[in-house]
DNA sequence: CGGGCTTTTTACGACATCTTGAGGGCGCCA
DNA sequence: TGGCGCCCTCAAGATGTCGTAAAAAGCCCG
C-alpha cells in the first residue's frame, strides 16, 4: 500500500454504495470521511483537507462536474469520479475539468483500490522531506543544498559543503582526522591533515562570527574536530 | 512550429490499431513514435525519452506487464495501458506495477485523448501542483507548453523545454548533472555534461536579462544547476 | 532530394577550486 | 628558556570546470 493512513472523502448520496465504499476503504486502513450532498462535500473537503476525493456524479443538489470545478479552484488533491453514466462525453468533461480518473458503475472494488493507489502515488511524488539543520544564525538546508547565515546565502565549494555535512552527521561528537579525510576525500586520502586545516579554516571564515575563536567548528587538539550546534 | 509538442511512444503490434492511434495522435499535434514489439519499445523509450507511453498489453515477444516493470526501473513518464483483457485482476496488476491508467478495448478516441491530457497534466505539475510557473518577467505555462517573457512568446526547442520544466520540477533545489541528464536525455546519456553547458547557455540566452550573470538559472559549481524563482 | 531547424561535437579562453608549501603562533615539557 | 609538536593562515601554481561560439551531423517536412 502506498500510504498507510491516507484520508479519503467520499461524496455519494446512495446509502448502499456509501456503506460499501466505507467498508472497503476502512478495511484497507484508509481514514474515511463521508458526505451525502455536494455542498456538504465541498465544505468537508475544505475543513478536512483529505488526501483524495471519491466523487459520485449523480448528486441531488449540485452536479458532480460543478463540484470538480469548485474543488479545483483551490485544491489539488486527486479526484476520482464514480458514475453510473458511462457516456464518453461525460468522462471527457469530468477529466478535462480536473478529475484524475473516472470509473463507471458497476466496478470491482479491487480496481477502485488500485486506482486510488495510483492517485496517491502521484501526489506522494511531490512531497519533499524537510531536512534542515541550525546552529546560531546559520541554517543548513540539506535538501536544497543551501547554507544561509542571517538569511544571507553563503556559497560553499563542493568540498567545503561535504565537510560541513559530514560534521553535521556526527553533530556533537568528535570526528578524528582520519575519519573526516576518509568521508570527504575518499579512502585514499591518507594522512593529509593539512587539507583539513585549510578547509576548516575556510569554513570558519565563511560561517563563524569570529573565525579565530570558533563557536561551532571547534578543534579537538590531537584528535580531530567537532561541531556543536548550541555553541 | 511555435511551441514544442508532447511526444508519445505507442507500443502496439496490431497494424490497424497502430494506424488508428497514429492518426488520432498526430492530428492532435502530438509527436508520435511507434514500436511493434516490447523489446523495441523499451529501446525506443530509452533513446527517445518520450513524455508518455501508450502500451498494449498483448505483445508478441514480452508481456506488457514486464514492459511496465522494466520501464519503471528508470523512467517516470506516464504509462497508459491499453488492453483487450478487461479482467479486473489484469488492471490491478498493471496499475500496481506502475501504470498510470488502464483502458479496455474498445474505447473512444475522445476518452483516450482526455486521459492522455490528465496524465500529461500530472507530469507537468511542479511541487505546489500549479500548472503555471513564474519567475520575474518569465511565465511558463506547463499545460500549454508555452513560455513567455514580458508577454512575448519565446520559442524553445523540445530539449530546451524539457530541461526547463525539469528545473522547475525541482525548483529551489540543486539538481546534479547526472540527474538532469537522466531526466532530459534518458538513461543512456552518461556523463555528457557538455550537453548541459550548451543547453543551459541557450536557455539563459533566451530567458535571462543578462545571460552572463543569470538570476534564475544558476550554476552550483561542481554539483549541478538550480532554478530560483525569486531571483 | 533540398532547406531549415535541432542536436551533437569540437575547440578554447576564463575562471573557480584544489593542492601544496612556507611561515608563524601557541602550548607543553624537558 | 628553548625545542618540539600541533595548528592556523596565506598565497601561488596546478588542475579542473564552466561558458561560449561555431562547425558538423542528424532529422523532418515538403
Amino acid at each position: 500500500m502506498t500510504e498507510p493512513n491516507a484520508s479519503v472523502l467520499v461524496i455519494e448520496d446512495e446509502p448502499q454504495m456509501r456503506k460499501f465504499l466505507r467498508a472497503s476503504l476502512t478495511s484497507n486502513s484508509y481514514q474515511v470521511y463521508e458526505s451525502e450532498t455536494a455542498s456538504d462535500g465541498l465544505a468537508q473537503a475544505a475543513s478536512r483537507n483529505p488526501d483524495l476525493v471519491l466523487l459520485d456524479l449523480g448528486l441531488p443538489d449540485l452536479d458532480g462536474l460543478t463540484v470538480t470545478e469548485r474543488l479545483r479552484e483551490w485544491a489539488q488533491m486527486p479526484i476520482i469520479v464514480i458514475s453510473a453514466r458511462g457516456k464518453e462525453e461525460d468522462k471527457i468533461r469530468a477529466l478535462d475539468l480536473g478529475a484524475d480518473d473516472y470509473l463507471t458503475k458497476p466496478f470491482g472494488i479491487g480496481e477502485l483500490l488500485a486506482r486510488i493507489r495510483v492517485a496517491l502515488r502521484h501526489s506522494a511524488r511531490n512531497e519533499t522531506g524537510e531536512t534542515q539543520f541550525r546552529m546560531g544564525a546559520i541554517k543548513v538546508d540539506l535538501g536544497r543544498r543551501q547554507v544561509t547565515k542571517d538569511d544571507q546565502e553563503i556559497h560553499l565549494t563542493p568540498i567545503e559543503y561535504k565537510l560541513l555535512t559530514t560534521l553535521i552527521k556526527y553533530e556533537g561528537r568528535v570526528i578524528t582526522h582520519r575519519q573526516l579525510l576518509k568521508e570527504v576525500w575518499g579512502p585514499n586520502a591518507g594522512e593529509q591533515t593539512q587539507y583539513l586545516r585549510v578547509y576548516m579554516g575556510q569554513l570558519r571564515h565563511k560561517l563563524e562570527a569570529d573565525p579565530s575563536r570558533p563557536r561551532f567548528l571547534t578543534t579537538e587538539p590531537g584528535v580531530g574536530y567537532r561541531l556543536r550546534s548550541d555553541g
